[in-house]
DNA sequence: AAGTGGTCTAGACCACTTT
DNA sequence: AAGTGGTCTAGACCACTTC
């Protein structure tokens, strides 16, 4: 395809090797790799359309589109139907702004630490019987019945996390949708006289699976913080048990860990 | 292909409506994550060969292999070149072990609190000049030099991460790749009185890059869980920087949170 | 309307694992 | 030797975005 004057095909040819051990959508992958970490290729900039690609490189377009994806899998490329494929440097650990640390604080605090509006959308809500897991997390004794919560987290109106809770329904009394649209839950619970003042944090990584994807709006692959959280009372009475899936490309989790090495 | 009496191969038909909206890949990918995801698929079984899935579904192998590269981003199967394909349900948050909690705890006393052993495989070291990021992270001076030490570190002989750490060489002395090779590097920096005494630690998820991936023995794409610490000494000088990628299926971290909710 | 990425096909050959 | 996943091709049509 001709164009008027927009960047010298040559500009693409990466050497081929078909004869390797390395497969050619692997090359094709790191000849674009090195092209993006070494600066070449400016975050934003458009690659040659998936046809061209393959017409200069002499392969066929599959194995262009295999080279792409895998890229795309890296988060070093985002592909938009009907408009392009655009290089994304993902964001590098030293270029993140120093953040003040997360204590026991809450989504909404957490976040408007980070100088961001928090928001929420609640994506279903109900009253229902506690799972095996649940009830072991809250030490629930049989009979019981839980709230719980669903809910699409935004900073700045971008989703940022999907987060499930969990409160035994003994504890926290009465609970509508109402009340839980658009404060945030812990305010909720502090006018009730419920605050925590303990937690137990687990952090994982795991990809994106087809249902949680679309609802964060990344690709399914995408990497995931994956926390789960069990708050405890005064008392020692367990009042929320929280899980939440963080986008990895918004989102990294600061501590600040104190005492002698041993 | 017809084999002995293996699985009746209507086990394994998927209702697909190629004129729907979702593609048929999807479509494929959703029926076998539902068997999977409802129990019908035990953790280990193989499923059929991709060109039986094909012939079965009616559809070609590319797509098949779409389908299951979907569900393999997902951490749901495991496919073995030469071998088949493999259900691999992801450990669930709730079927974690409770664990010992990460303090300001070296790799070594880390794994060894969960109850494996701890090991280390020197990968690359050497003595050079920092990178503006380390210059900053370090709170070096100009002319400086810092020792770059990377390492696969394991548990149980298994890859489970790899850690960079870059050390002030005028703070720690002399040091050579037989000093670093088997001990714990903080076992190391104590006996010659440079135990941290505080830490700063951001972590995040990222996919797995070209580069990582063969070394911890995961797929590009996989989920990893980065870590970025800073410590101090007891007068305030930092004293190592540490990034270390984790597998995400391998590895949780866990925290524990203290004070009222405010 | 033109250009882009997304999906799908049918077939071929290679590389690895198992028997 | 047989069966498996891995790679690659050439071509087709669809769906989305932009002009």
């Amino acid at each position: 395809m001709f164009v008027g004057m927009p960047e010298p095909i040559s500009t693409w040819a990466i050497p081929l090797d078909t004869g390797s051990a390395t497969p050619v959508y692997v090359q094709v992958a790191q000849g674009l790799a090195h092209r993006i970490e070494s600066g070449q290729l400016r975050r934003g900039s458009a690659l040659p359309a998936e046809r061209d690609l393959a017409a200069t490189l002499g392969v066929s377009r599959v194995t262009v589109r295999q080279a792409l994806a895998l890229l795309s899998q890296q988060g070093l490329l985002a592909r938009r139907h009907g408009s392009g494929t655009f290089v994304t440097p993902p964001a590098q650990p030293g270029d993140l702004p120093s953040r003040p640390l997360s204590l026991l604080a809450s989504f909404s605090e957490d976040v408007r630490s980070r100088g961001q509006t928090p928001g929420a959308q609640v994506l279903s809500f109900e009253r229902a019987r506690p799972t095996a897991h649940e009830t072991m997390s809250l030490a629930l004794s049989p009979n019981e019945t839980v709230y719980r919560l669903r809910r699409l987290r935004t900073a700045d109106g971008e989703p940022l996390a999907i987060e499930d809770s969990t409160l035994p329904a003994s504890l926290v009394g009465e609970l509508d949708q109402r009340a839980v649209q658009d404060a945030s839950l812990y305010a909720l619970l502090q006018a009730r006289d419920l605050s925590p003042v303990r937690a137990i944090r687990h952090l994982r990584a795991v990809n994106a699976d087809m249902h949680l994807a679309p609802l964060l709006g990344v690709s399914v692959g995408a990497a995931l913080l994956a926390t789960d959280r069990v708050s405890w009372l005064e008392g020692g009475r367990p009042i929320e048990y929280a899980r939440a899936h963080y986008r990895g490309d918004r989102y990294d989790f600061v501590m600040e860990l104190r005492g002698d090495a041993r």
